[in-house]
DNA sequence: AAGATCTGCAACCGCATACCA
DNA sequence: ATGGTATGCGGTTGCAGATCT
């Protein structure tokens, strides 16, 4: 026996989005409104509340005093029937959102302390995507919030700073780029195609502008670049780099403003809070290190790990401090561009790489 | 000054799952 | 074991204010 939902206006929404007529399972999965007009329930199954004529968007003050106050002499719970009884035109849901979110009494608002944001990051590099767990872990703070902080600030910053921010590791395009342009400007010999062509697939096309632009400014003057990539030690222009499989991941370092070591014995993954507070830091893969892999539980891997894991591939997350922690100005732009200190051309904007 | 674009965040949506009858 | 309901969670959207052109 099926029951006929009057409403035409209301929406299928929650746990209810799927449902059954014997053997049948239907699922609506991709709408989000959905009319029901032609949607049938089975008998004895109702929608967790009925949408129509219950109000959506922002909550107004006299709405979340009606909230509260309710909550402080019921307790909150029971989501269902709170909305009826304490006198609202909400979902349960909607409520229920709404007190966990933003008017719990313990709820820490204001911006995110630099050990907060840094408790993200670790705690994002071994959780992934599981908002709820880092915010058990961040006293004050809602799920929602530290979801929407890491969106917005965090996954923005480690992706300019060339890490990428699923993974934790290191982007793929930058440890290219660094080595094109390392072998390519620093090398005596004309532009190595064939190096260029081989990354080409993995480069957005507008590194390649950029490479393009520092390759013609090194044959318009040469010494001008090898001067500069010299003092930025960059290059070594004793033993110019000719290989471009071996990542000069010192150069990337530099070219980020980070200020590594050249020397790649003494890299280190700065754990202290004085070195988070002063170093942003990455994790140095090396071809040759025997350093362990990200499984490892190791902050240090090697470059061959970090070069077989896709971009975007779903993070094993299992190592910590795979990040670099940014410098706290924001405009990341200025760390790309300290890669050279040359002009970036008109018309190439470097956030077009982010 | 005004329109366009960007940014941050609250709220929503759908799915998964725990719980209970 | 099964089905219905409540709740939790993560992804996404939409809006208001800020900034840019």
């Amino acid at each position: 026996m099926l029951a006929r939902l009057v409403s035409n206006s209301s929406y299928i929404d929650g746990a209810h989005s799927s449902f059954r007529i014997g053997d049948l399972h239907f699922s609506i999965a991709s709408a989000s409104y959905f009319t029901l007009e032609t949607c049938f329930y089975p008998m004895g199954r109702t929608p967790c509340c009925d949408k129509n004529g219950l109000k959506k968007g922002p909550w107004t003050p006299e709405e979340d005093l009606k909230l509260t106050s309710y909550i402080q002499i019921h307790g909150a719970g029971n989501w269902r029937t709170l909305p009826k009884n304490a006198g609202l035109q909400r979902c349960g849901k909607s409520c229920r959102l709404r007190w966990t979110n933003y008017l719990r009494p313990d709820i820490k608002r204001g911006r995110f302390s630099f050990e907060e944001e840094e408790t993200i990051i670790q705690l994002h590099s071994i959780l992934g995507n599981k908002w709820s767990a880092i915010a058990g872990r961040l006293p004050g703070r809602t799920d929602n919030e530290i979801k929407n902080y890491w969106n917005t600030h965090i996954r923005k910053r480690l992706l300019r700073n060339g890490i990428d921010p699923v993974t934790h590791a290191p982007r793929l395009d930058f440890l290219e780029l660094s080595s094109i342009l390392g072998s390519t400007l620093c090398s005596q010999s004309v532009l190595n195609v064939s190096n260029l062509l081989g990354a080409q697939a993995l480069l957005n096309p507008q590194l390649l502008i950029l490479a393009n632009t520092l390759m013609s400014l090194k044959q318009e003057n040469p010494e001008l670049v090898l001067q500069y990539l010299n003092q930025n030690q960059l290059c070594n222009s004793q033993a110019p780099i000719q290989d471009t499989s071996m990542i000069n991941q010192t150069g990337l370092m530099q070219a980020t403003g980070q200020g590594f070591s050249s020397d790649m014995t003494n890299l280190s993954y700065p754990n202290s809070q004085e070195n988070l507070t002063t170093n942003a830091f990455v994790p140095i893969p090396t071809k040759t290190s025997n350093l362990p892999s990200p499984q490892d539980g190791n902050q240090n891997y090697s470059f061959d790990s970090v070069k077989s894991t896709p971009i975007s591939s779903p993070t094993p997350l299992h190592s910590s401090s795979t990040y670099m922690n940014s410098c706290s100005t924001n405009d990341e732009i200025e760390s790309f561009n300290s890669l050279f200190k040359f002009e970036i051309p008109e018309g190439l904007d470097i956030n077009d790489f982010m």
